[in-house]
DNA sequence: CTAACACCGGAATGGATCGTTCCGTTCCGC
DNA sequence: GCGGAACGGAACGATCCATTCCGGTGTTAG
């Protein structure tokens, strides 16, 4: 049998890199600084189990990051579907923010040197946010700008527990409807950190 | 002249403690974990000049956390006199937000152990606020609750600078008015880091 | 059945970081 | 001038952490 043999050794194998992944997700969206070792525990294997998978800590964090990206751009595509433009806003949001997916990006920056690959799916990313953001545009209030979208994901992020973000993206979402002119500039590029 | 020579020397010594305080606030407000070399550093002084005010690391933080304690304490009580009960809600939640008050509070939690009287002041806080946000209550959605607050203060704290946080408030206040019922449950107390 | 092998757990290592202490210097106030 | 408060910053010791290394273990091919 040369490939049906996913059983025992390999099994175990492919388990260990999702717990793998897993609590490395966990982990570092808690503290994008903890420990490598922590990752380890909370898998509940050895260090070496990591290392046999990637070369360093930064390999992961960069994968963690780059899964979290290539999320974004498929809830992204899936929202686009919708013909309602405020429903597919929402829908994307609500996916964005349920997922946490901005945290694994933005939060992890800074900890690795992106790639280029990468690089271009980020570009991707916000080209993909922006059609969202400008087909809901006209029901919007007036003012708002997509960097206040990531802003708001920045806020959101803030908040602990998938279910208790829905509940303040709603709030969010009624706000972003309503109301006047929201005062002051928008975000401009300083304040959102982004990769270089 | 026992009083009155506040120059010269003193004066520079007065200046430096100032200095200290600012440059610890920005530098700590920027990252908790930052080293205590750091606020020298910003500060323009030597880390001498830092451990001659205080004893270690730790009271420095303490002193930084109670300040905004007792900023926001004050906050709320300059807030309760406005009459109309929204205003006084709306007044007090972007005097907090401005000063970036919570950041001071909750994000330095964990870096000290807290007084016997800083969690008096912290208990006192807590029900200035939930007066203040009971008063405006019913012209809110239904379901918030005063953990609700908290968690957008939580939120508030993700924005760098106080014009843009003023920004996002405004859109919260308009999401806190309108809208129907709240999805899901509140926070509870797991979700608030409070100190113990 | 057994010998290689892939994989694993976790101790050991070497380097970086940081809180705190210490000492020589400066300069105000008398 | 002189005493000493205040200072700058080097030195020290402890801690933390990424990475390496080695001995053990279950699996699989023959």
């Amino acid at each position: 049998m040369t490939t049906s043999s996913t059983a025992g050794r390999a099994r175990q194998a492919a388990r260990n890199s999702e717990a793998i992944l897993t609590a490395a997700r966990e982990v570092f969206l808690a503290d994008p600084r903890a420990p490598i070792s922590a990752v380890a525990e909370r898998a509940g294997v050895g260090i070496s189990a990591l290392y046999r998978r990637y070369p360093g800590k930064e390999d992961l964090l960069r994968r963690l990051c780059h899964d979290g990206l290539l999320r974004f751009i498929a809830e992204a595509g899936r929202a686009a579907q919708e013909p309602d433009d405020w429903a597919a806003f929402e829908m994307f949001l609500r996916g964005v923010v349920e997922a946490d997916v901005h945290s694994l990006t933005v939060h992890l920056a800074g900890t690795f040197t992106p790639t280029a690959e990468m690089r271009a799916d980020a570009v991707r990313a916000n080209d993909l946010a922006g059609a969202l953001f400008e087909r809901a545009r006209p029901l919007m209030r007036p003012g708002a700008v997509l960097d206040d979208l990531t802003m708001l994901l920045e806020m959101c992020a803030a908040v602990p527990g998938a279910e208790l973000r829905g509940r303040y993206v709603t709030l969010l979402l009624d706000g972003l409807r309503g109301g006047g002119e929201l005062p002051g500039p928008p975000p401009n590029g300083a304040e959102l950190n982004r990769w270089r």
